[in-house]
DNA sequence: AGCCAGGCTGACG
DNA sequence: CGTCAGCATGGC
């Protein structure tokens, strides 16, 4: 606890971060644009480009100007105590095995439109092939923003991307998705305004996302959790639903109702908690999670 | 080479 | 409520 700010010219210094491995959380596949360097992770959030470093206790966001640090204590969730969080996790036996793979995730609060986007994106798809995705998007319609000696790009503005057409969107590898993708831009650039679902119950914010063509709840529940505050949103993907079918339900098929059941039993950070099944989850593989059922 | 990926949709029972 | 094919694309 007691995390202090420092801001330079061209740096924001947080000290007093635990439970954060920033590298873990860049890359895990909550976010797409984090790309691991000799210094930390380097990436453009809300068109700022930084480079981000971890040391001790201390995070080192690097910018080209004076940074926004309310911004990037917000973007790394750093007002949250995540040791809270992770005491709480290990004391339940189903998911004490989660660690040490999943110590130090933290959630980040990214900005909304890019993750709308970047999960329409996603569905169906690898991580790796996502980021591939998004970079190009973002080379293609992007605001360039010169940092450290090369030129990154800003993810673009709905506006951008509702101007391509749906082949643009296809040749950047967005197969099916492209129609997806521009009809969510052209919603956002006529006015949708995603912020308000962060004061919506989750069920209903999840219904008004489920509103566009190609989202449904496992991508609604990403775009909440990952961008508009929504802790106990729970996005069950294919590894999320093997790895509670193993922690859970010793490897037996669950209902849907059941499943249910069980994730809301894990109370309003159990997004958080998903984060850390899912690296864990992704850390045994497939074959690794079905040996691993029926094992306290 | 063929299965799979941070799934959704529509059809069907 | 549950299942199932089809969907583009490329990583592995």
């Amino acid at each position: 606890m007691g995390m202090d700010i420092r801001i330079t010219e061209n740096a924001a210094v947080f000290t007093g971060v635990s439970c954060f491995d920033l590298n873990k959380s860049a890359l895990c596949g909550q976010a797409f644009r984090w790309r691991e360097t000799a210094g930390g992770v380097i990436g453009v959030v809300r068109g700022t480009p930084a480079l981000a470093a971890r040391d001790g206790d201390t995070l080192k966001v690097n910018c080209a100007g004076v940074p926004d640090a309310k911004m990037w204590a917000n973007y790394f969730d750093l007002y949250r105590d995540y040791a809270r969080i992770e005491k709480e996790v290990m004391n339940d036996p189903r998911l004490s095995v989660c660690f040490p793979e999943a110590h130090g995730i933290r959630v980040f609060n990214q900005e909304p439109f890019e993750a709308l986007i970047s999960f329409i994106i996603s569905q169906n798809n690898n991580i790796k092939r996502i980021s591939g995705i998004v970079e190009r998007l973002c080379l293609k319609c992007g605001s360039p923003v010169p940092f450290m000696g090369e030129t990154l790009y800003a993810f673009p503005t709905a506006e951008s991307i509702a101007r391509l057409t749906e082949d643009e969107l296809t040749a950047l590898g967005t197969g099916y998705r492209a129609p997806f993708i521009k009809k969510a831009a052209e919603r956002v650039a006529d006015g949708y305004d995603l912020e308000k679902l962060k004061d919506m119950e989750l069920d209903e914010a999840r219904a008004e996302l489920k509103t566009f063509p190609g989202i449904g709840p496992k991508v609604a529940d990403c775009i909440l959790l990952f961008s508009l505050g929504h802790s106990d949103a729970f996005p069950i993907d294919v590894w999320i639903d093997r790895a509670m079918k193993a922690l859970f339900f010793e490897g037996n098929a669950a209902k849907k109702a059941e499943l249910y059941e069980a994730v809301s039993a894990l109370g309003e950070y159990s997004g958080i908690i998903q984060q850390y099944i899912f690296q864990y989850a992704r850390k045994l593989g497939r074959e690794g999670l079905s040996s691993a059922e029926n094992r306290t």
